[in-house]
DNA sequence: ACTTAGCACTCTAAATTATAGAGTGCTAAA
DNA sequence: TTTAGCACTCTATAATTTAGAGTGCTAAGT
């Protein structure tokens, strides 16, 4: 495309972006000096339409940019914006707070992204399909009552009360903590199979035949763990500052996907590979968000990539600021949790 | 107040709950066969305005009932509406699923009030205020890296992760654990004072030098686990179909309210004395809410309260259908929860 | 002394009409 | 190829009309 029209699509997109009314040619000549008049502008507003960057709510409105359009100014047009080092130093600072758990520092890198962008943030994960067992333990809580305690090498810490007959004592509860431990330790979660279930089982069975129904319940409990993950919602009110959102039809209609988790999981969780992921529009599936862009980055311990945060946020949104947010966010996200569980 | 006004209000109160338009003297006639004509219960309602129990929302529109018109429904004239058999079953079996942990059956009990009432639904706590502790226990989870976790009477189990020095053993750790536990078990979190702390940590620091810092975070983190209480909402999409919600506005004033967890926790937070509580519209701090009232009932373990749950809205609901549901949920909840952690 | 029919009056919500303004596309001249 | 000029379109806003629901008051009925 020449030079000219991808400075005037630019300019409407960035015009667009800024204020949410449709784009006049007049508005274009005066603000963006290319140096031509607004019916030149008009005439290649004919064209952008044509190849289908932008359009026209209506005749005699301004033009607006469309799903596509949004896509050529990401890929092609969008320059990087630094975050200056005071914001730097801001996302750091958040995260060098105590932070003692691995959801903790999630839940605050999802707050950090919302109160940032403006936008609604999602944070996902930490999911634990390659994760391996680090240490299983088994404790008395009261007369009659145990805990087991499962960590995962991502730092995520289960935890589930078992009733355990009268008779058992802590030193048979220990034993039994040390045999699951040498039997379960390193095994990766989605590699947890009924088979290694019921050999331990069997193993178990043999020596502490009390603990029968204890047991199939614990190894149940255990197989289920790859499943679970947190999810942490955000800024919701942000969206609806936008004028956009003025409709309360479309504001329940975004509210009912924000609020099902399964659909915000599919909707934010694209890794692995690393790295950031755009939806604009009618890129993402669901209807409701039709008029939205859904951006998501992935977050990493040692190099493997656990999680994804993202942001939602009105196709009209900045991307480039969002985009430098998103990307600092995760980075600095990754490095607080090697610090607290690598 | 003399038996033909009570029978207005009480049916210009039913027939505004059920439709949400004002109501008029016409209406009444028709549909609540009192014997009186229009121009009669015109009289009666212009009496009922005067007492502060009707508004009206202009001059030519039916009446309305004020706070203090749903307050006097609520105290003197509503009948309890019991829930049929088929109901109590449903909200029944929703507790007899396998719900390991205390969280879940709270998620599930808000779950449950948001489904069953169509209202926001908030479960809050379990209280840790009077609980007290029932076990320590600290263990390596990888070189360099151990686990606290605390389980109180209450059934919260909270963990936390810490830097050891590398050298310290597994055994020297159980020594820990064994020591804090003698020290700390029993006392009620509320009266863990930092002397008793810092009588631990003399002890302490005596015999494990090295674990000096480990320590201190531990034992500062212990002293916050009072404050801790998690926090459920369900249902908020519920409000927006009600038309008092039409407005956008509205809508945000109200997510306001509804997103910050401190709000909630003032709004919700009623125990002790046990049972139900209810704020109308006005009765209601918050400016946001005005219009909205607050049902909250407390929830116990072995006859004492450790939480809430309750709904949220609009003054114009089913105060009668509201108020046994909660009841039934917060009874079979206060029941899940001894079952599983009493 | 209540109750009620009748009626003028008020107020709103919805429908209708008028108005202003922004923006376009086309044409013809530069 | 660019641009000024202009007729035309469309919407959003405001102004106006209309219909209907509901009231309060008065005066007559029981």
């Amino acid at each position: 495309m020449e030079g000219r029209k991808r400075k005037i699509l630019e300019a409407i997109i960035l015009d667009y972006i800024a204020t949410g009314e449709p784009v006049g040619s007049r508005t274009i000549a005066r603000r963006y000096n290319l140096g031509v008049s607004p019916a030149t502008i008009r005439n290649e507003m004919a064209d952008l339409e044509e190849l289908g960057l932008l359009e026209q709510p209506h005749t005699s409105a301004g033009r607006v940019p469309s799903d596509l359009g949004y896509r050529y100014y990401v890929d092609c047009l969008m320059e990087r914006q630094e975050l200056s080092q005071s914001e730097k130093d801001y996302i750091r600072s958040r995260f060098e707070q105590k932070l003692g758990e691995i959801e903790q520092v999630l839940a605050e890198a999802t707050r950090l992204l919302a109160e940032m962008t403006n936008l609604a943030a999602v944070g996902l994960g930490p999911y634990q399909g390659r994760a391996y067992i680090r240490q299983v333990q088994l404790f008395h809580v009261s007369p009659g009552r145990a805990l087991l305690v499962v960590v995962t090498s991502n730092g995520l810490v289960e935890h589930h009360f078992f009733s355990v007959p009268c008779g058992i004592s802590q030193f048979e509860l220990e034993r039994v903590s040390r045999l699951l431990n040498h039997r379960l330790q390193g095994i990766i979660l989605e590699e947890l199979k009924p088979s290694i279930l019921n050999d331990i089982y069997r193993e178990l069975v043999a020596e502490h035949r009390e603990l029968c129904s204890l047991l199939m319940e614990l190894l149940e409990r255990l197989s289920k763990l790859e499943k679970e993950e947190k999810i942490f919602l955000e800024g919701t009110l942000n969206l609806f500052e936008q004028p956009e959102f003025r409709d309360i039809n479309k504001v329940k209609s975004l509210l009912s996907i924000l609020g099902q988790a399964d659909t915000l999981r599919e909707l934010f969780a694209q890794g692995p590979p690393a790295g950031l992921t755009i939806k604009i529009g009618r890129e993402n599936k669901y209807q409701g968000i039709s008029k939205c862009s859904v951006l998501t980055v992935t977050y990493e311990i040692n190099g493997e990539v656990i999680g994804n945060v993202g942001v939602l946020g009105p196709t009209r949104m900045d991307y480039s600021r969002t985009i430098s947010i998103l990307e600092y966010v995760a980075q600095n996200l990754s490095r607080a949790l090697e610090r607290l569980c690598g």
